[in-house]
DNA sequence: GATGTTACTTGCAATTTGCAAGTAACATGG
DNA sequence: CCATGTTACTTGCAAATTGCAAGTAACATC
């Protein structure tokens, strides 16, 4: 065991609350996979690409789920297997991570397309919307690629957008 | 020298690009800091009430001015004092930290009122037109109090708010 | 029943942190 | 101008955390 169990003494603010759970290099990008990748597995969230360590892995899940904002459930299909859920206190942080994308795809020239932040960026709503529904319905379908490589096209359907 | 300065094998991930910059239990405070409360002092940051130890202080400016987040300057009325101020990159990041407050008041029952972050949260824009405007002008003057003890009252100025 | 998977542990060296003390360059009061 | 603060850091070191490389215990699959 290890990093965020502990009860530093920190201020109130709401801010520094949230960082003693997950202000860290891991957690949000754990958070991240769930979240718009739909990753549910030990095994996706090492395979994620950022190369997190399987031990600081193992202890991020714990925290993060001591602090309830994910929650371990058997595989119905496989006993082996644990799939990780954000629960509603997890799903809450999409606006955090919409702004997160937003900024380092900002400032980073990062792998991301610039259409695709430009969409997500002017429409914030409709992406957390989506979102949302998706964790809702147990949808695991990603709402954003891996950047690894330029992506081909715009995987963000265009749900109920009939503005333009 | 320390953290953030290696070049991490992390993936292209605008998210990730964030998190390489200020992911860690202190950078986000720095910048919150500097944000809403006006410090701009080393001993400012010290006397926070987070508890940041002067090394790692030292350590996570550097970092933050090496990330183009934060400049230092020199104070014109004292040669010994350093003022760090936040770069357009460094206040672009006010959306992250107002979604990061949001999300903390709501599930980490903190030392700001309820009142306080309803506001917040209903007129985001608000806030954070009034605090890009603030840094504009170098008005150090806080958005938010520090929640070591309650407030008696708001401390946020309704500038420009005539739709109520 | 041999082989592969999945989700972790364990051991250990290398960093990074927290804490207590400096210290150098000013500022201030007398 | 000189003793006494202040401010912004450094330094030293023990303790905690991280990153690797190897396990390992339960399954699953062939």
């Amino acid at each position: 065991m290890s990093s965020k169990l502990k009860p530093s003494p920190r201020s109130g603010c709401p801010v520094s609350m949230g960082l003693e759970q997950f202000g860290d290099r891991w957690s949000l990008l754990i958070i991240r996979d769930m979240m718009v990748r739909g990753y549910r597995t030990f095994k996706e969230f090492q395979e994620s690409g950022e190369g997190i360590a399987s031990n600081v892995l193992a202890d991020r899940l714990k925290t993060l789920e001591a602090a309830g904002i994910v929650v371990p459930e058997e595989d119905e299909t496989d006993a082996r297997r644990v799939n990780y859920l954000l629960t509603q206190k997890g799903i809450d942080l999409a606006p955090v991570m919409l702004e997160l994308l937003i900024w380092g795809a900002k400032y980073e020239a990062t792998a991301a397309p610039c259409a695709l932040i430009a969409q997500m960026e002017n429409g914030r709503k409709t992406v957390l919307e989506e979102t949302y529904k998706r964790w809702r319905e147990r949808d695991p379908t990603p709402i954003l690629p891996r950047f690894d490589k330029m992506p081909q096209d715009n995987p963000i359907r265009k749900t109920e957008r009939r503005k333009g």
